[in-house]
DNA sequence: CGATTCGATCGAATCGATTCGACCCGACGC
DNA sequence: GCGTCGGGTCGAATCGATTCGATCGAATCG
């Protein structure tokens, strides 16, 4: 019995005869034999079965937003069905250098930014140089990555849009971190020139480019309802008068936190405040159903499951739109004192505690 | 220039002329090489640096869970410090033998069962096999595998003695899910004999070893504060004679289904109903400080990291207890109409609401 | 000045499976 | 009866790096 043969009978593959697949199978057993080695087959065969997920920031972040929960679960949904195995990477902010020493140990047959992330990334180099397939939901920003697109700026201008066809002319915007090492506060033009996340950038692109260039936009240092209370703080801590009739979140962690903020700072929501978010994910402790911007995270994650796999097989792939809807929910309404819809605008009235 | 000068260049290990690597690694930059192939040298080395972390049932399951969340990432980051990538592996619960499938096909250096599972896992023999380390926290229960491991039933009964002491003496326990299609209602002795997944078990015994075999016990179908919700108001939505006066929960997030169905039926919390928890996880939309066994996710998940470690590097491993803490929150509290503690206990009046 | 040692480099074996082409032999067709 | 076809099996090359031992020259030591 040759190791062509048994090698043959594992893999299924050609003609063996019963008689002798029975004889290899019987040796397997007296030798303890496992099957054959997946690092030997795999360095013959050139594909491993594996495909990197290349998480930005600690595990614990991502896994705290449940659109990147979905997103992950989607992803996973499809490579499973593609035979294919995760590899989870995380890239530490502060060292993403460490993430390009950790993968150029490791075998993969792709690798995917499923996440929002820098506008470059080391990895890419290192990747591309490899001829490893790229695959991304947003950043990285590269030629060589395909990406499953959401156009974030006209997303984000569409529910602007919402909130100011409601008759709000007092505007504000919460944006996720625009850069790695953020801090909840006041967001500068230079900051937003600087921004190296390009969904945050984009997002506060499309709201701008309906709100205009002069209303007040604050940052979360974090993607979390905490930093969204607490920025939303920033804008709701003052009277009535000196604050906006309407919260464009960039996020519905971050809109859930503003909605928080409200409530202890007895502003209600949706009669003084209406409050947007973005993502469409559920938060089941929150009273209010979000208007929101629903983009469907784990559509969006076989989305990009599908795009590996045509990668892998050679086909050739390029960036795909991902298409998002508005969702009318019961944290936006009119501003306080507005007019009817129809009638012009009287000035802003400011009579709330 | 030879291949193994190029080798001693690339690892960094021999001694090499320093004219001589700059040549070797002009020559890499000419001929746009990457580096070594991962897969070659891994073949050559016998290692991959890559640890298989199984989660039982789908990714999003496990991802709801805050304490599964804190192992995971306990995990990750011992690991990530001995520079070992994850290799995320889900396992079906209709077809466990789906993932030994896809294992099979993956070189791994060792494998992780980080959370609650199967007492049987058909991966194991599979894995032994191939003479990897194997590594838990708690479930699989085999000899060959290493655990970290919370002695379940001294910890329930921990709490559970607790209750007592508070002088309740009508007290239900809620259960995690004792077999993988568990449906949310009454657990009978044969349901909690013939329990397959472990933790569950123990922390089933370790109630009774205190509050008597004839304690009420419920099972939630999942482990999410809608499956507690729903498990508890079989025992609570009823009048307040015939209704526990405390309720001793598998975890912090069935104990929060648990507050939250009492509140919906109007039982004060901890007035009129004691509920404790399990894990010691933060829930920030609670409003109570939940009376619970505290146990560090993120320190047993590195212990498990640091185990994983030792047995790649040879060493031999073998179980290690885990400690784990009562923690009193505001939500135990002595029964309604209770006699001084130091007082003999009358019967129990049923004057509530 | 000869012997030893050390630094630098190279050859060749090895890790374990896959796969192409060759080979053998029985069955079938003409 | 001879040629052909095809099922079944085996040899040997291949994937790409690592590493042990050998080789060679130069420097050091006695």
């Amino acid at each position: 019995m040759s190791t062509s043969t048994a090698s043959l009978v594992f893999s299924g593959k050609g003609p063996v005869a019963s008689a002798t697949a029975d004889r290899v199978r019987a040796a397997a057993g007296a030798l303890a034999y496992a099957g054959p080695d997946p690092l030997a087959s795999s360095l013959r065969q050139g594909r491993v079965g594996t495909v990197a997920v290349v998480v930005e920031g600690p595990l614990r972040y991502a896994f705290h937003d449940p659109f990147a929960l979905a997103v992950l679960d989607g992803l996973a949904e499809e490579l499973d069905a593609a035979g294919r195995s995760m590899l989870l990477v995380a890239q530490p902010l502060d060292d993403p250098e460490r993430a390009v020493a950790q993968l150029a140990t490791q075998a993969v047959d792709a690798a995917v930014f499923p996440l929002c992330g820098h506008r470059d990334n080391p990895l890419v180099g290192h990747l591309r140089a490899r001829g490893i397939p790229l695959v991304a939901g947003g950043a990285p920003l590269h030629p060589d990555v395909a990406h499953v697109l959401t156009d974030e700026s006209a997303a984000m201008a569409l529910v602007t849009r919402h909130v100011v066809d409601l008759g709000h002319s007092r505007i504000a915007h919460l944006t996720m971190p625009l850069r790695p090492s953020s801090v909840t506060g006041w967001v500068t033009d230079e900051d937003v020139r600087e921004a190296v996340y390009p969904d945050a950038a984009g997002r506060v692109a499309g709201f701008r480019s309906i709100a205009g260039d002069d209303a007040p936009i604050v940052q979360a240092h974090d993607l979390t309802v905490e930093a969204g209370d607490a920025a939303a703080r920033l804008l709701l801590d003052r009277p009535a008068g000196d604050r906006p009739t309407a919260v464009v979140a960039q996020a519905d962690l971050l809109a859930a936190g503003v909605v928080r903020a409200a409530e202890s700072l007895s502003i209600r929501v949706p009669e003084d405040l209406t409050v947007t978010g973005f993502d469409g994910v559920e938060i089941p402790w929150l009273d209010h159903v979000l208007t929101t911007v629903v983009q469907p995270g784990a559509e969006k994650g076989r989305r990009m499951g599908r795009l590996v796999r045509r990668a892998i097989e050679g086909r050739p792939v390029g960036d795909e739109p991902f298409e998002v809807r508005l969702s009318v929910g019961t944290t936006s309404a009119p501003p306080p004192c507005a007019p009817p819809l129809s009638a012009p605008r009287g000035p802003v009235a400011a009579t709330e505690t």
